[in-house]
DNA sequence: CTTTTAAGCTAATGGCATTAGCTTCGCTCG
DNA sequence: CGAGCGAAGCTAATGCCATTAGCTTAAAAG
């Protein structure tokens, strides 16, 4: 009997891909072991269990999303660099939306998630530094565009938006509302 | 053996029961069974299955959220009628932040859901009224304070705010940054 | 080549959903 | 008031899943 050569990361990779094609709440031992060709119990060899195994898929989605943030920002600064954020996390939950739906709301809470946590909140400060806000400006500054951002990628990664009128240009508003508030 | 004297009903409130104590991930047919004292199989001559009692936990929370809705709008038109129902919809959230979680974001595709849905339409519709907003600048708007008050209540019920600063002047914020857009 | 460590396995337990089929309460009607 | 019936609730059984214990053995280390 060969053996399969596991390790986290491989096991995480497959419970990613089990949320990706049934849902985040299919998520389950025996379905990320028969797609890793192996008996259930071996994955503890691995992950602690499976509120772990769900622990770790947040980190990578938080850290996925994280790197998105980056990528957007850099280069850009002002509205441009808010814009840029606002699209990638928009464009990361519809292009993955199971996933997103596994993303922790509460990182910061979770010593495993905070430094992940930490590196999306830094990108957006940087972001908003042009701005010169005070200290208290900015936290109500970035949580409004975090209501907005995800407010708006729960609702439409969740089919919750039922009318045909153009879902761009809703978001749209939604950033210019923003930024004509700073 | 007495018997319970169950009905479709009893076995929904016993549900909520069980959500607002443990979580809406919590909600078990063996749970509900123990709280209303009778086997677990029982409960299946009132209730489909358990994706049945999660529709019916979601349309029991979506009827409640529209009776604040109406609730609150009443009496009250334009800035007025907006900013009450937005503060019942996060008076709802915070009150209850299981049962909230367990409201579906999509009841406009489920035909058991779809009346429930449309009554929470139609109060925010008349409270857009005073400013005569076109068919479709009207869906944007509507949206974009779905956004705002979905995206800040689930945050906030979810524990998904870190920082100890006022959240109820960033929701104020938001509020005011969508009636400084009519 | 031996030793050891850890990867993977099988067996077993317990919780939960669901189905089948039985029992009997409690209402309706003669 | 008693017979009959329909629905409420029960027990037994099945199957899936998570988790634990303990065994086997591949493969790396010496």
């Amino acid at each position: 009997m060969p053996r399969a050569g596991l390790s986290t990361t491989a096991v995480v990779d497959a419970a990613v891909q089990v949320i990706d094609e049934h849902g985040a709440s299919q998520l389950t031992l025996a379905a990320v072991a028969a797609r890793c060709g192996v008996a259930t119990p071996s994955l503890y060899k691995h992950v602690g269990n499976l509120a772990e195994l769900r622990t770790l898929v947040g980190l990578r989605v938080l850290d996925e999303l994280a790197d998105r943030f980056t990528e957007a920002a850099t280069g850009r600064s002002g509205a441009e660099a808010v814009t840029a954020l606002m699209h990638a996390y928009r464009a990361y939950a519809t292009a993955h939306p199971a996933r997103y739906a596994a993303m922790p709301v509460d990182p910061l809470h979770q010593p495993e998630l905070a430094a992940a946590g930490l590196r999306q909140l830094q990108v957006i400060q940087a972001a908003l530094r042009p701005w010169q806000l005070g200290p208290s400006a900015q936290v109500h500054a970035i949580r409004r565009l975090r209501v907005m951002a995800h407010g708006f990628a729960s609702l439409e990664s969740a089919g919750g938006f039922g009318l045909p009128e153009d879902l761009d240009e809703t978001y749209r508003q939604l950033i210019d509302s923003f930024l004509d508030t700073l």
